[in-house]
This record gives structure tokens, C-alpha cells and sequence, in this order.
RNA sequence: UGGCCGAUGGUGUAAUGGUAACACAGGACAUUUUGGUUGUCUUAUUCAGGGUUCGAGUCCUUGUCGGCCAACCA
């Protein structure tokens, strides 16, 4: 117990250490944190680590997490993804205190700037966007004062209120902070922090045509909800000097800001961009397509919040850059789906085997556990009858030294029925194995065995009579290199031609009691969630992941 | 040729000046009516140089390498 607390205090990382300190020392008595996602795409496994971290945080010390919606770009965003933010979110298993947006505060940001222009401290910019980058200098040269940035305060106040009710033509002023247009921070040099946009917003309507800049907007929100410990990407860390001044001279709550590398996942891209861009061009059925690596998509692929939220765990939070193996991932779900999803056989590329010594006509109920992890899940009935398919890799005419499955001679445990014995097999002209047949060994049914026969094989297998169609997706990584971005050309270029395969599978029947969105394992090939596709005529399964697999990898050497 | 951030096994993360550890991946064996699971064992690590110190992965310094910063995106 105690070695457990000791264990478990050590394995804080920075940020956690941070609040930690931040409540011992009495600095905070609850830490408020706020997850911030723009409503311009659907939530990928990144989001998730962001989720875990923020809500985590306050799960685990004294506190809340706000839901906001960081939506003031009005051009990119939509309620579409409001809705499957919110469902992903709750999916994962968290809540939130309140649920916000930076677009309720519009009125507050409006008021902000005018106290920022009183003190002498923005400006309106007539500037084109082209003179204002060209002004800016570059990381070694330092920028030019914008002609237009000693008016006074009067002048800016109007001018400002005129932007404000749509005098002026989108893109023709901004208005901007007087900092220092010199500044070795390139973002200290008088940021743009209104924009003109006459445009639709997804919640306001048409009551703004001028939209704050994330700078002026996402400091002041969290801000005003008091928010102690903001969490963000490491590519924002040259904005805190932005965030702290902005909070400094408006003279509002300080909250502060701290930054974590964002985690990458080898064979996929969580660019929103590019995700945008391979729903829109085609590539994938959608943003909950399983092979795309959002939450919806690995939700409907099979994965588990148990097994995310695993993952998050295990891969930590920290500040230097990572690629993280995709095969941690499959661990993981691979883990929470052995303790609870049911087996079943199914077999995916069929051979027929012929019980020659079996009566014709006759079935016979066969039993098998449900799941050997959990034997609370109980048991269910299989159908044995003469003719049965076995997959046609589990059986060899000339079997190598280490194949304990099916050959000539041979025998192979069919799970849960009986030995079987390989007496004989037929092939067609091309010489392909059409059938195997094998005589059954009285009195080794499964938990009645008195033969006192050790097999090493057990096969799958599934009555032929009582053999269910039903389809089944094999996914692949999406993309057949590791790092996208380190390569040359369009990402696009490197997509995984293979990244799904449909086949058709044959059942035991009661598989066709699952529920949708349920998993199984399909005993010996993997495991496989019911598809939403499915239809009374038509069931559908995803192959989530593939069991782990030695013998294989064993074979290919 | 500016500034900021970073660098620990193949991967990810710990070690908070005092024995470099954990997980994944890899390998071997055992168990197994799933070549699954489980168990045991095992391979492999502090970017480089200099300094401080009884003692440095940790502090200082120089260098190297990588990331980020010049959107009216977030």
C-alpha cells in the first residue's frame, strides 16, 4: 500500500508537479483548467492526450475543467463540430463544469480593446496584410513602425467603433497592440488583434463583422474564467510573452500558461488539415472512418475509452519531441479487449473439411466459454455437424518442421468439439486444395476427453450448415511510412493502397446476436467491433487489431 | 547569420546532486483446448567537449543536432 502511494506520486509529470506545488504552497486552493478545441474538425488521438491532461488534472487534485470552444474564426467553424466534440469528450469518459465559448465573451473582448486603446496601448492599422508582413522584418532584422501608429487615442476609439459597426470592407484595418516593433519576439511585434470579417458566425449570427485574434482571445477567456493552469502545444510557448503582457496591462486575473509537446503517432497524420483534406478528397469514408486516427473513427474501429485513456497514460506528458509507436496503441486495446470482449469463431478464408466417419444429417451440440479471462461471461452452444470450414492456412500437405496444425496424418483439436485425424484431401486441376478430410476420434469431445490424446494444435472452425456470411473489414495503417512530414512530396502520395480489405467471413451463429458497436474476438484472428453498417440482411465487422501473433513472425524467418 | 525550447535503450517516459528505472517493442524458456493470455529470464541507454563537486543524466559553459517563431489561422 504504501510502496503503491509512493509509486504512484512518482510518476507526476512536470505539469502535475506543478499544480502540486501550486496547492501545497497555497498558491491555488482549486485549479481550474479548460479544454480549448476550435470547432473546425473532429477531435484525433491527440486531442485525447490534451483531454486525459486537462480533465485528468482535475480529476486527480482539487478542481474543474471548462468545455470552451475557442470560436472566433467564423469562417472555419461549424456546429457540426460542436456536437462531435461534445460526444467524443463524454465518450472518453470525462465532464465538464461549464460549457463555454470565446464567442460569449465577444462583448467583454470588445471592451478589453477599449481599454487597450484608451491606455494608449492599440492602434488601428489601415495597413494592407502584404505592407504589415513586410514591416514585421524577420527573426534577425527588426520591423518598421506602421505610418499609422501614432494616432491618438481619440482618433483609434472612432476609428475602432467604426470597424466595429461595419464601415469598413473586410481586410481593409486591424486594430493592433503598441508594443515594440523591434521586439526579439516576433509576436511582441504589434500584433494584429481585431480583424474585419464580415461573416456568418456559427452562434452569433451576423451581430459581429470584427473577430479578436486568438492572442485577444484565448489569454482574456481563460482569464475570465479564472482558469489557473492553461495548458497548450508547445508551438504556443513564444505567445505566453503575449499572454502575460496582454493580462499585465489590462489588469485582469493571471492566469498562466504552460506548454507540453504534442504527441505524434507513427503511420498516420493528426494534422487537422490534412485530416480535412482526406475526408474531402475521398480518401477515407468520412472523419469516423476506423482508419482515421480521430476519436470517432478509432471509436467506431473498436477501441475503448479504457484503452485511450491507458495509452495517454502510458505515453506521459513532456517537452521534447516524440514519435510514438502505433503499436502501443494496439497494446493497449489489445489489453482491455482480452479481459472483456466474448469469443467467437469465425473463419475468413474458408477450406471445407469432410468428418468422413461422422453421421450425415446430424448436429451436435458442442459448448465453449464465452471468454477464459472471465468465466462469469458464461458459455454458448456450437454447432458441430460432417462438414466444416477451417481456415485454409491451418492446414499444410507438406507441413514445415515447427506447423502443429493440419497435415496429412496429423492430428489438430477442433476448439470446444473434437480431435480430428487427416486421412485424406482432394485437389482441383490447378492443383489447389479443395477439400481435407479427416475422421473424428470417438470419446475426445471437448471436456469428456477420455482418450488421453495430447494435441498441439487447436483449430477454429465453423459448421458449414449453420455458417453465417457476414462481412468483414480488415484495416491497415492509413499510410505505409512512418513520418509523413519527413518525406518528400504530397502526404498523400504515401497512402497505404491497402489500408482495408473486404472479405466475407464465416460465423457461428451466435454471432449474430451481437449488438452493434460490440467487440469480439474472433478466436485466433483478432479482435472485431459490429459496425454500424450492419443491417438485418448484412453484418458488418471492423477488425480493430490483430491478436499478437509469434507464429508468423516465427514462419517468416 | 537572431531568439526561445529540447536532447536518457529501437520507441515513450522516470530518476528533483548519491546504485540509470518502468512500459512497449525484440530474444529465450515454461504454461496453455486460441502459436492468444499468463509467468520467468534476457538484449539494449544518459548527444559531444570542458568545468564545479567527495560525487553530475541532473548544475555551469562551449559546441553539435532537432523543433518552433516573419497567417488579418488556432
Amino acid at each position: 500500500m504504501i510502496t503503491e502511494e509512493k509509486k504512484e506520486e512518482k510518476n507526476l509529470n512536470f505539469i502535475e508537479e506543478i499544480v502540486e506545488g501550486d496547492l501545497q504552497s497555497g498558491k491555488y486552493t482549486q485549479i481550474i483548467t479548460r479544454f480549448p478545441p476550435e470547432p473546425n474538425g473532429y477531435l484525433h488521438i491527440g486531442h485525447a492526450s490534451s483531454i486525459c491532461l486537462n480533465f485528468g488534472l482535475t480529476k486527480k487534485f482539487q478542481g474543474y475543467t471548462n468545455l470552451r470552444f475557442d470560436d472566433t474564426n467564423p469562417v472555419t467553424e461549424d456546429t457540426e463540430y460542436v456536437e462531435s466534440i461534445k460526444n467524443d469528450i463524454r465518450w472518453m469518459g470525462f465532464e465538464w463544469e461549464n460549457e463555454l465559448y470565446a464567442s460569449d465573451y465577444f462583448d467583454k473582448l470588445y471592451e478589453f480593446a477599449v481599454t487597450l486603446i484608451s491606455k494608449g496601448l492599440a492602434y488601428v492599422d489601415d495597413s494592407t496584410s502584404e505592407e504589415i508582413a513586410t514591416l514585421k522584418g524577420t527573426p534577425t532584422e527588426p520591423g518598421k513602425d506602421s505610418p499609422y501608429r501614432n494616432r491618438t487615442a481619440e482618433e483609434n476609439l472612432v476609428l475602432f467603433e467604426e470597424m466595429k459597426n461595419g464601415a469598413f470592407p473586410d481586410g481593409s484595418r486591424t486594430l493592433r497592440a503598441k508594443i515594440d516593433m523591434a521586439h526579439i519576439n516576433m509576436l511582441m511585434r504589434d500584433p494584429i488583434l481585431y480583424r474585419i470579417k464580415h461573416a456568418h458566425h456559427h452562434r452569433t449570427g451576423d451581430k459581429w463583422c470584427i473577430y479578436p485574434m486568438y492572442d485577444f482571445a484565448h489569454g482574456q477567456s481563460d482569464s475570465i474564467e479564472t482558469v489557473t493552469h492553461s495548458i497548450c502545444t508547445l508551438e504556443f510557448a513564444p505567445h505566453r510573452e503575449l499572454y502575460d503582457w496582454l493580462i499585465e496591462q489590462l489588469g485582469i486575473y493571471p492566469s498562466q500558461q504552460y506548454e507540453f509537446a504534442r504527441r505524434n503517432l507513427n503511420y498516420t497524420v493528426t494534422s487537422k488539415r490534412k485530416l480535412l483534406r482526406l475526408v474531402q478528397e475521398g480518401h477515407v469514408n468520412g472523419w469516423n472512418d476506423p482508419r482515421m486516427p480521430t476519436i470517432s473513427g478509432l471509436r467506431r474501429r473498436g477501441y475503448t475509452p479504457e484503452s485511450i485513456r491507458d495509452f495517454c497514460e502510458r505515453i506521459g506528458v513532456a517537452r521534447r519531441e516524440n514519435m510514438i509507436d502505433v503499436g502501443l496503441l494496439e497494446f493497449c486495446v489489445r489489453e482491455d479487449l482480452n479481459k472483456i470482449a466474448s469469443r467467437r469463431m469465425v473463419v475468413l478464408d474458408p477450406v471445407k473439411v469432410l468428418i468422413t466417419n461422422f453421421p450425415e444429417g446430424v448436429t451436435e451440440m458442442c459448448h465453449s466459454e464465452n471468454n477464459p479471462e472471465d468465466m462469469g461471461a458464461g458459455m454458448r452452444e456450437i454447432p458441430f455437424t460432417k462438414e466444416i470450414f477451417i481456415e485454409k492456412e491451418d492446414f499444410m500437405e507438406v507441413p514445415s518442421k515447427k506447423y502443429f496444425r493440419l497435415a496429412p496424418g496429423k492430428m489438430v483439436r477442433l476448439k470446444g468439439a473434437y480431435i480430428i485425424l487427416c486421412n485424406d484431401m482432394i485437389k482441383n486441376e490447378e492443383g489447389e486444395i479443395t477439400e481435407v478430410h479427416c475422421s473424428y476420434v470417438e470419446n475426445s469431445k471437448s471436456g469428456q476427453d477420455t482418450t488421453g490424446i495430447n494435441v498441439k494444435g487447436t483449430l477454429h472452425w465453423v459448421s458449414a450448415l449453420h455458417a453465417a456470411e457476414v462481412e468483414v473489414r480488415l484495416y491497415d495503417r492509413l499510410f505505409s511510412v512512418e513520418d509523413v512530414s519527413s518525406e518528400e512530396g504530397d502526404f498523400q502520395d504515401y497512402i497505404n493502397p491497402k489500408s482495408l480489405e473486404i472479405i466475407t467471413g464465416y460465423a457461428e451463429p451466435a454471432l449474430l446476436e451481437a449488438k452493434e458497436g460490440e467487440s469480439f474476438q474472433f478466436l485466433r484472428k483478432g479482435y472485431f467491433a459490429k459496425d454500424s453498417d450492419s443491417n438485418a440482411a448484412r453484418l458488418v465487422f471492423n477488425r480493430t487489431v490483430t491478436l499478437r501473433d509469434n507464429w508468423t513472425k516465427a514462419a517468416e524467418k
